[in-house]
DNA sequence: GCTGGGATCGCCT
DNA sequence: GGCGATCCCAGCG
């Protein structure tokens, strides 16, 4: 059920896309947190909205670390956002977790964000890493085993419905900023960018 | 050693 | 839909 080296393993891209649908559980000392992925972005090695493009510095070094760990970093001074490292050791490569459905922990889940509208709760990268108590101290630390880690959409048939996959334009860059690597359950309310922003791919 | 821009959010208009 | 908050680091010099 927990999503495991070989899934990592897998091309960025396939990642990305077969994140969709899957748990994110973190359990805190404060309580349970879950929720379904439902909005992802893929960066890749050689792409210039990568954090890895350039040099390898403190900030990034996780992403050039081996697959299935969480990159945690901080932007604009004031939020953090949570991806999974993909691609071997020596190759920058991740995916952003954009958006999730809160499945369990709804009430920790508003406590922590200080409001409480379902749909607000996770529907940015910087809500959701709020929402789920993620820290930049877990930054560099497994998504294979427990207090944090991801479970197969299988795991929990009832929220498990056949969906169709939006592809789009990344949200928010300059750099890279016409390549197709966001994806999103179609129709979900708790998307962050519902409307496609620029061009919205098959 | 300074400067500017960035994978954002919430509040204001 | 516009803006301010305010950290990290690359690039320039």
């Amino acid at each position: 059920m927990i999503l495991d080296k070989e899934f990592y393993k897998q091309d960025t891209i396939a990642v990305a896309r077969a994140l969709l649908g899957s748990y994110l559980v973190h359990e805190s000392k404060e309580g349970v947190a879950c929720g379904k992925i439902v909005e992802t972005e893929a960066y890749l090695w050689g792409d210039p909205a990568c954090h890895a493009y350039r040099s390898r510095t403190a900030r990034n070094a996780t992403m050039f670390g081996p697959e299935g760990y969480a990159y945690v970093y901080q932007i604009y001074g004031i939020h953090y956002c949570m991806n999974v490292v993909t691609a071997p050791e020596g190759v920058g490569e991740a995916v952003l977790i954009r958006a999730l459905e809160p499945v369990s922990g709804l009430d920790l889940m508003q406590l922590r964000r200080g409001r409480g509208e379902f749909k607000q709760l996770c529907n940015g990268p910087g809500k959701l890493v709020q929402a789920m108590g993620i820290t930049r101290s877990m930054d560099g630390i497994s998504l294979m085993q427990s207090p944090f880690y991801i479970l197969s959409p299988d795991t929990y048939p009832q929220y498990n419905l056949p969906f169709e996959i939006v592809t789009t334009t990344r949200i928010g860059i300059t750099q890279g900023a016409d390549l197709p690597y966001r994806y999103y359950i179609q129709g979900h309310p708790c998307v962050s960018y519902p409307v496609k922003l620029k061009a919205n791919i098959k």
